[in-house]
Order: structure tokens, then sequence, then C-alpha cells
DNA sequence: TTGAAAGCGTTACCAT
DNA sequence: ATGGTAACGCTTTCAA
């Protein structure tokens, strides 16, 4: 199997009779620049066309340091609302003429620290990042700014570290006041992972109004420990058996309301005849439910857009990172409330 | 901002007063194999790990011809299906130490030409492709197998590439057996784009099984004419606008499913009572819909999985992929019906 | 207006 | 048991 030989600058040079210099030049559009006669300029263009040259992407890479590629870090692709990130991120970069490579950690600290390594070793240009957990010391380097590196929907406060989030305190404050309009005052709020930066500001915003509405705090008011439908599913259940007598449910992402939602059909209770149900994210489908779900849902496309343009102003020096400056920019993204009639008015 | 340098190989043989190449063969394994005594082979482990180096891949794919990256076009990173496979495929890929490159073509075929191109040039070792439409033309440069590519999802019987994708024409099959003998003669199959090889399929598989039950095939019997949301709405609103007596709906995905529900919501028609409905397709939360869908549903997964081991078989060239041979692995793995009772009984 | 040559950070051939 | 040197394909400095 004769690998085929790639076309390259040097071979085009020579069919040419010029130098590979000249020919770079030219095709680089340095042309004028560099005063390629307009003669010879044309002939370059023409044969490199008719012959389909395209430059090797790796050589070019080594040469100039820089590899015109940027780094997506996500705890699960398959998961809708990384997933838009993803594609944002993916248009973005190509919009730029540069690829994204794309790692799963997997929800899973170790990998996460293995792929970022993985991806500085291949010299990409910039990171985008969605850390997993609690643990940030691996991100410390990142604060150097070599490669540029912005996270998205999770971040830590003690890292100098540009970020694009969505307000999860404001949204969760939404939430929260729209329950109690409507005469809610036991309410459940099904957490996902504790000390994330996410869950945090989500209960940060959840007490917050309760305590503007005088609503005495207790421990059941907090249930569930992950943002996986396994988690919600029970929590839910539990809750259930010790029978609390919640009458609202707040859950912290999709996955919970999904697996809040197994709990209660199974327990035959309905939403909002029997719980009401506000929950963060959008779900697929949620319209055609026998009830539809009222939802904050944040933008993972405005996300991962505006994750990827400030990471190309890093890139390309725009927007002045230099590490002394104060100027890390750091993005809180309003999250916006859906009444889908999943709250149900409770007499006074 | 001064860009701070990189460790390089060179750094570190000249720190420990050896050459570059013997400090690449320990780091590289090959200590052994060119005897290098033990006592040096600790020595370089042991500075190397100190120093924290680790090699610039970009200068390693130059020299040796190979990237250690593969890439993944797909036409909608934000659609869950797709998203499953860029998961499966990114694990498998990070698993055999490479670096996944995903670009979204937005279902454009201009732009799956244009990104494929900018990952040849970037010399990916492989790539895995779900092609946008009809067009095949642009992939025929594929079939000398350099660099080896497997499609997924979707392809093209005159090309002589390998492929991943779902039995369609069962699957389609499986889906009318089950409104037939559920007692329904007037059904209506929204299609997707049609001539792609997926649609054709699973209209195959659904005229097929019509002739069998002696059920005379119309023309209002297929309609729409796109994986869209979109085109599911149009197809059913101008259906039940012409007023035509159909009993069932066969969806041929998710998106398409979702639009009809929309309409025949609108029409305040229900799901079975009023109309039958059978979807390729799972839809998150579907267990949750006001009436559960009956799915004839794929395994993204297993797709992205089963495609990923293709390649990396090709790219070690196990399976013998010479282009003479006959060996072009195709695959068509099974789908699954899954029954939500989203099927009325007919009475006979 | 063009070219020679160095260099990016590796690996690999051929010596010693 | 180890090293010198070329090579990968490109860009860029300096020279002509």
């Amino acid at each position: 199997m004769a690998k085929q030989v790639r076309l390259t600058l040097k071979m085009l040079a020579d069919e040419l009779g010029l130098s590979t210099c000249t020919v770079s030049r030219v095709l680089n559009g340095k042309g004028q620049q560099y005063r390629i006669a307009e003669k010879t300029m044309q002939r370059v263009l023409e044969h490199a066309h008719e012959r389909g040259f395209s430059p090797n992407l790796v050589a070019r890479g080594l040469r100039m340091k820089q590899t015109q590629a940027v780094g997506l870090v996500l705890p699960d692709l398959s998961n809708t609302f990384f997933a838009k990130i993803a594609r944002s991120v993916a248009n973005v970069a190509n919009q730029n003429k540069f690829t994204l490579e794309v790692c799963d950690s997997q929800d899973s600290i170790d990998l996460e620290i293995e792929v970022l390594s993985l991806l500085r070793n291949r010299q990409v240009d910039g990171l985008i990042i969605c850390p997993v957990g609690i643990d940030s010391e691996h991100l410390r380097i990142l604060e150097s700014g070599a490669p540029p590196a912005v996270l998205v929907d999770r971040y830590f406060p003690n890292l100098r570290l540009p970020y694009v989030a969505s307000d999860n305190a404001g949204g969760a404050e939404a939430a929260t006041r729209h329950l109690v309009e409507h005469g809610h005052r036991k309410i459940v709020c099904l957490q996902g992972l504790p000390n994330t930066i996410t869950n945090v500001h989500r209960l940060d915003g959840f007490r917050r109004v309760l305590q503007v509405n005088k609503i005495r705090f207790r421990n059941y008011m907090i249930a569930g420990g992950g943002f996986t439908i396994e988690s919600g599913y029970q929590a839910t259940r539990k809750l259930l058996e010790q029978g609390h007598s919640f009458t609202a449910l707040l859950t912290l992402n999709n996955l919970i309301a999904l697996g809040a939602l197994k709990a209660l059909h199974e327990a035959r209770l309905n939403v909002p005849e029997d719980v009401s149900l506000v929950t963060f994210d959008t779900i697929e489908g949620v319209d055609f439910f026998s009830s539809p779900l009222t939802t904050v849902s944040q933008s993972p496309r405005k996300i991962g857009e505006r994750a990827a343009i400030m990471l190309f102003d890093l890139i390309y020096d725009r927007g002045g990172q230099d590490r002394g400056g104060q100027a890390v920019e750091q993005i809180h993204l309003p999250t916006r409330l859906t009444n889908r009639q999943s709250v149900r008015k409770l007499p006074v």
C-alpha cells in the first residue's frame, strides 16, 4: 500500500522553477508586501490551484508556534446542554478557521487532568473548559495565560480565570419567587453536586428568597446531591418515604427533574396537582409532557458563543489579557423563567 | 508579555548532558531496544518527571507523519443523536491516546466540504463523517483510503467506503408492522430528506409492509420532506387541512415527531385516541409525555463506538483495508421497538 | 523582485 | 551504549 505522497510546497516550487519562500509568500497573500511580480503571482496562484495544493498545517503549526486549534473539555457531551455549548464553540472556531479539539471528561477529575495535558501537549492556541468538580489546583497553571483559557458554566472564585456562566443565583431566585408567589412554603430544592459553584449559587438564591419571605429554612428543604437522573430519583423517593409534606420541588437541572418526575410518577403523584415543580434547564419536548414543566432556562448557545469570542479575543491579544492586568472578564448571562403551568396556585 | 518558553527535549538533554536522541529513546520506551544503560534510563526518567516534561506533539506529528488525531464531521452537534455519537467517538479516541477534532457542518454541503479539507490539511490520521446530503462527489477521494474514513448513519451505495448505520429498513418494517397489527391501514409516513439513504431505506421498509399486508399505497401516505421539527409540523398541518383521514403517523426521526405532535396538539387531537404515532429515535423524557411515544430506537452510542473501532482498525492497518481488497466493512446495527402505548388498537 | 538558509521540536538512520 | 546529523514541511530573516 504505497502511501501516496502529499503535494508539498517544495514540489510546487520546483515545478514552477521558483523558491519555496516565494511560493509561500504568494500563497499567504504577502505577494504585495514582498513586491513579487504580478506575473509571478498569477503563475503561482494558478498552478497551486490547478494542482490542488493546500499547506500542511502541522508543519506550519510547528514553525509558527501556533496551531490554529482550540481545545474544549466538557463533562458530558451527550447532555444537550453541553452539546449545545460544543456546537456554538465549534462554529465560532470554524468561522475563525480554527479547528476544535473536543474531549469528554466523563465527569471524572482524573480524566479531565489527563485530557487537559493532552491538549496542551498538542499545542492548542486556547482552551475552553467546563471543569468537572470542586478541585481546581490543576487549573492554576492556566492563570499564566498560556495558553489562554476560558471556563464555562462552572468556575472557581479563587482562580483568576475568565469565565462565562449563567446568573445562577438570579435564576434560582426567580424560580423560588415564582413558587412562593403561588403560595408555596414547603419547598424542597433537589440540589446538584455540592460545593460546585453552580450549585452553591443556586442554593444561595433559593435560601435568600425563603428568607425574604420569612420562610424558616429546614434541613429537609435541601435534598439530593448530584446533577444526575439517579440522584433526582433517589432523593425524591426518600422524601416520599419519609413522609415530608412538601408542596413543591425546585430541581437544579434537567436530569434531576427527570429523575424526580420518575419517582413522582411511580408514587402516582401528579404535577402540578399533587406536587408543583420548577426546574433549571429545558428538556427536549417538555411542551408535550403530561404536565409541561416551568423552567429556568439558560442559553448554552450563548454561553458557548460568548466564551469562544472571549477566547479569540485573548488569542488575538485583543482585550489586554496581560496577567498583571485586572481585567479578567467574568460574565454571568441572564436566565429566563418560562411558565408552563407546573406550579399550582395554593389556596391562601 | 514574554511568552514563556516550553521545555523541549533538547533542553532536557542538555541539562542531562546527553543527546536528544538518547533522551527521546528512553522517553519513548525504546531504552531496552537500544541497550541504553539502566542507570542512564533512570536518570532520564527521573529528571524528565521532575521537570514535568512532555513532548510537543505537533513536532512529533510532523516528523512521524501521523498526528494521533482523528476528525469527526457531524451535521448538528446539538441534536442528541449526533451528540451521543460524538461522545462515544471521543471516548474511544481518547482511550487510544488520540485527540478528536470535531466539526459541525450545520447541514450544509458547502461547509462539509470546507471542514473536510480543513481536517485533511491538518493531517488527521482518520475521519468519521456523517455526510449531510445526497451529494457524494467530494467524498470520492476518501475511497483511496488516505486518510482512512468511516461513514456513520448516512452513506452512499455508490461509494466504496466503510460505514456504520442502523438497519433502517428493518426498523421501519417493525414500526409499520406494529401499526398494521393494531388494525391501522391509513398510515402516513412523515419522511425526512428525500434521497438520503436513511430516508430511502425507511420508506422501503414502510412500503414493503404495506404491500405484504395488501394495503394499497396512496400518495398522501408519504408526506413531509426534512428531518426537522418544522417539516414535521408543516406536513402534519397540511394533512389535517386537507382532511385526509389517516389513523396513524410514522415519523422518521425525533424532530419530525416533535413537529407533528405540535400540530396535532394545536388541532386538539390526542395520541393515541385520535391519531396513533410511532417514531424513529428516542426523545429525552418521552416517558413523561402526556402520551409516551412508541419508538424505533437506534443506538447512537454503539454507532459511534463501532465506527471508531473500525477506524482504528484501519489506522493501525488491522483488517486489511488495501483498496484492491473486497473487504470494505459495512455494518447495519439492529434497531429496537419500544412500545409505549402510543398506538391504539382499532376495532376490526 | 527573488532566493538561501536557518529554524520550529521531534525521530531515525548510520556511525562509533 | 550513545551521539551526530538529517529530515519532516513550512515561514522568515537576511542577503542579493
